[in-house]
DNA sequence: CATGAATGAGTTTTCATTCAT
DNA sequence: GATGAATGAAAACTCATTCAT
């Protein structure tokens, strides 16, 4: 994902980032260790400290790193809620997913992550997951106010949506090892992406009692 | 879960896996010291290792002791599949679903440790999921079969599936803080389990339009 | 050594010495455990405490075991004082070198760890080297006064004496990987004898040239 | 023989290196405690790791800085074999016996550790001891041609002849206490190298009756 | 006679961090 | 901007020993 492109050589900070990112997917945060990072990235150990302070700065520049720009992606998405409230969040769960695709390694271990830092993720969820919680609230409403979505409770409904939606990401190596999906591949998002939208369709809508057919896209 | 209920003295082994569990859960696996695991319960850190080897033959034991019993549940539901696919997959999915809601802590951190410890993930799955896989297999083929479940992908099925099912207990803290949803709550197996349904009756099984298929491609 | 030869089940007792012997040799008296040795003794290792107290007490075992015998043999070759100094010592090299062949592997841990604990070392010192020394310094002066030895400082003598003695035993390692002898074996100590015999002959008899002094530089 | 002299504050790793030798020297290897060699050599004791990775690294550098020297010394003397071989390996004997008097401690634990450490022995016999035994075996060899020794097996007469070289290092505690022998004294080396020069003289050339047999018994 | 459970003290090692350069 | 040296704290683990049985 930081795909540093060009010829010249690398600084420190990204080689930093980018190695912690692969580590921190692969060992967790807290069996990663500054050193391991700092070979990885081929730099001396204190530069990590020299740039983020300590480690646990290092992880939430992971986070907000990866937050900032999943919001965006959400508010961005979310400027189509007058083509409807399924189009809207068709087109939010396509970027979503999409943008997971591009950072699994990040959206991996962020997720994971999440779970174990009550600290570092009150934060977070103060500033970004509330924020989301905003707009799918906004847009699950408009569904139900313009009949298109089957009235439920919201809480439910997000936490199926996302459920669909990070799976894949949360473990790759079951994903990989046992199903042999890797979401990391360029028809993964295509094909997933149906599936999801059937359950928008299918579930969510539950379009066929609601009098007339043939749904998706 | 372990309740312990009454006042003897439990012996040291149970309450060793009770602590783990709940600081496994809380902070990690590699955020968790073997000393703070024996401050809780209440015995001398040698007792560990005395019993378990290492922290890592004590994470290997809490796996098994998820896994033994969750594959029970799998093979016990699987013996109504004369019932039908669908009322066998239903089946399947309260046990697991209760099953966790009663394990909630253990479920919570070996879901996540799964993606962290690759070595050990990969015997696991070698005995566990390649199980799971079959049965839900079993079970999809004879839904297709019967005509009870929509042609699709069983890999695909499965991930939406088991993301269904998993997602309430991967990232507790953020149903609690952010949705207002407690999974070890009385009304949530109960609740949650219709929206699995939900899934299974529209999105999976998709009844109503059995006449006019191929909706999705 | 400790043969244990017939059917019957041996004992516990020196299950534990054998196993000591073995392990203290090969990885050292602190580099071997407690747990160790119960283990290649097939006991409990609460059974080692049992029956010597405590760890120090087995090695204590262990050297006196030794040295007990070792001085028998020196004590029963000094008989033979009244056939000459030079026949004694002979026969006293050869039985000693007998019975280092007949222990080599706790002649060889006995002799290395003497030079690491100089308190067990003392004691041990101050009953059995002292009588050692003794005896081979009453042969030497025998051997000088009836003209067999040529005159030389006793205790270089049994410098170079037990050098040659206890080389083959003190790293049995280099003697097998380097120079290919196998101080176990048959033939060692019958062809290793006929060298200390000649050091005996020529170099502390100097028999052939008495009468041209000043040989050595 | 560090000695370290000036005020000046010596660097850690020296440091470490002589209070290891000393240490490894009286308590043994396994004996000896990081923290122990940390307190001596007044540093911290994550330096050592930090210098030498681990306890054995920290071995394996004092390992190979004895024999590195060591080996020199033989190389260095093996240069004069054109002075004829009974010159040459006394000039050997010197040099060797020198270097152990100038690095007692050092040679004392390592000839003992040599016996305890296989793996490590295995590596440092492949490059050191198979040189040395490659020189020896280059001057015995001419000392045979040349009629300079009498005519026997090399390995045993190596044996022999490293006996009597390590002796006085294997256990200076015996020499010490028992034969009141102190190798690293100044008239020691000389003393002990005439009886060195006497097994050479005597033993290994048996020069003078070389035309009329019946030497050994 | 012998042991399983449990421990306290000690071990080596790892780690994040600091600081002079 | 970046680092090598060094460290204090804490980690995991090992070990000899004890004690009730």
């Amino acid at each position: 994902m930081l795909e540093g492109g060009l010829l010249m050589k690398k600084n420190s900070k990204e080689a930093i980032v980018e190695a912690a990112i692969t580590l921190f997917n692969s060992k967790g945060y807290a069996g990663t260790s500054i050193r391991d990072i700092a070979r990885h990235a081929k730099v001396n150990s204190a530069t990590i400290s020299y740039y983020f302070d300590n480690k646990a700065g290092l992880l939430e520049y992971c986070f907000i790193h990866f937050f900032e720009r999943y919001t965006q992606k959400i508010e961005a998405a979310y400027t189509s809620i007058e083509k409807g409230a399924r189009t809207c969040l068709k087109q939010l769960v396509a970027d979503l997913l999409q943008f997971q695709c591009e950072n699994s390694q990040l959206a991996s271990f962020v997720y994971r992550e999440m779970a174990v830092h009550s600290q570092v993720s009150r934060e977070i969820m103060a500033t970004y997951s509330i924020k989301e919680k905003y707009y799918l609230q906004k847009i699950f409403e408009r569904g139900f106010e313009w009949d298109e979505f089957r009235p439920h409770s919201i809480p439910y409904l997000i936490t199926q949506l996302k459920a669909l939606l990070m799976m894949p990401f949360m473990n790759t190596f079951y994903m990989r090892e046992v199903l042999y999906i890797f979401p990391h591949e360029k028809f993964f998002a295509q094909k997933y992406l149906k599936d999801i939208f059937a359950w928008i369709d299918h579930t969510l809508c539950s379009d066929i009692p609601m009098k007339k057919g043939k749904l998706i896209k």
